[in-house]
DNA sequence: AATTATATATGACAAGGTGTCATTTGTCAA
DNA sequence: TTGACAAATGACACCTTGTCATATATAATT
């Protein structure tokens, strides 16, 4: 997290510096950005970006979390418009992601952090998914979901059940980048993966 | 790929480059490995290594093919013996790995790859699995699997359930590092899921 | 208002990494 | 022996990083 010191300063000065951040993350993956890119367009001196972070990383996930947030509200919104109909929502979902990756303010800048997806950059936004126990995230999230028609018996397959659609999605997503498919393909192949998750990859119902 | 300086010099002297190469990518993640120390370790000067390599990516991926080749001769070894039956594979190549990043020469540098797995090393692994068009080598394993008891309707089918397995297994694997669980847990987890993908995760058989 | 205390800003600096290149050394064939 | 080519070397210029002593601004106190 930045120092008490970043969020003490002006909005406007919070603001040009993390515009430039932006700019140098979307100019290259967060490994190859540099502190002094930033510091030279946000015209502040090498010490102060100091004072606020305690290096690159610190203010990349920053701004990532930023994305992240906005994400997840996105996720909760269209799921209760589709009345907890958790694989549609993902559809929606990722065709909106998919249309938020061409635009120019947040394009580049993704597609940076996608192309170079970890496991910390993944958790950023699958934060609470992917954990042992229910998170609170998880926990909102799952009174939402209409749970009648999802082939679980307990709540472990719930929790695995969203960790599947979570990676597949992701999964997804990256493919559109590195592919460079047109959304309309994207979002063909990613439908048939849906449906394959929910009919099951074996015939037999019962073995 | 290594210039071809690389392949004339002596196996000797080769491998003694490898192996220092091998060391400082055990030690940190690509991105934070420095050449300076492969350099030091192998004890070659500074300008030889770029008379063999163009950079450390360079060098990174090739010592990564080789352990994503003596995977991918594992995979289709175990499915073999299982006489193609793919589900079962997947869990005993899934296992087989867990052991395999248990053990000192591998496991660090294994560690660090899957830490930081990203599309192009995902790639090195999987290689040929996800792309648009059968592979070679895709199309070498789809003979061998038994396609009796797979929910598909036709070729292009067949490759998203290949893919869906081969990110779901990457996933697990990673989550296994991440979340610092016992092999047993890993495999638990692991398991549960395939039989979620297997059975589907809709109730309904047709809607 | 003057003084003190505290918070913020600065840029020079040492340390260390990168990729290059002119030069040296080694090898092999004529 | 000589010449041609391949391989090895390490000094070098350039760059980035994180730190720190110092300077400046802001707030608090008397």
């Amino acid at each position: 997290m930045p120092k008490q010191t970043f969020f003490n300063i002006s909005k406007d000065k919070r603001e040009t510096l993390l515009n430039a951040a932006q700019k140098e993350f979307s100019r290259v993956q967060l490994s190859e950005a540099l502190i002094s890119n930033i510091v030279k367009s946000a015209g502040i001196s090498r010490g102060s970006f100091y004072q606020y972070f305690n290096d690159k990383e610190d203010l990349y996930f920053f701004l990532l979390n930023k994305y992240a947030k906005e994400s997840k509200e996105s996720f909760i919104s269209i799921l209760k418009k589709l009345n907890g109909d958790i694989f549609n929502t993902f559809i929606e979902m990722f065709h909106l992601m998919l249309k938020k990756f061409k635009t120019k303010e947040h394009g580049d800048f993704l597609r940076n952090a996608f192309l170079n997806m970890n496991h910390k950059i993944e958790n950023t936004f699958t934060n609470g998914f992917n954990k042992r126990k229910f998170s609170n995230e998880l926990l909102e999230l799952s009174d939402l979901i209409d749970k009648e028609n999802l082939n679980i018996a307990d709540e472990k397959e719930f929790r695995h059940v969203m960790q599947i659609l979570m990676v597949i999605t992701l999964h997804n997503t990256i493919s559109n980048f590195t592919n460079e498919m047109p959304i309309k393909e994207s979002l063909e192949n990613y439908i048939t993966e849906i449906h394959l998750l929910k009919k099951g990859l074996c015939k037999e119902r019962r073995r």
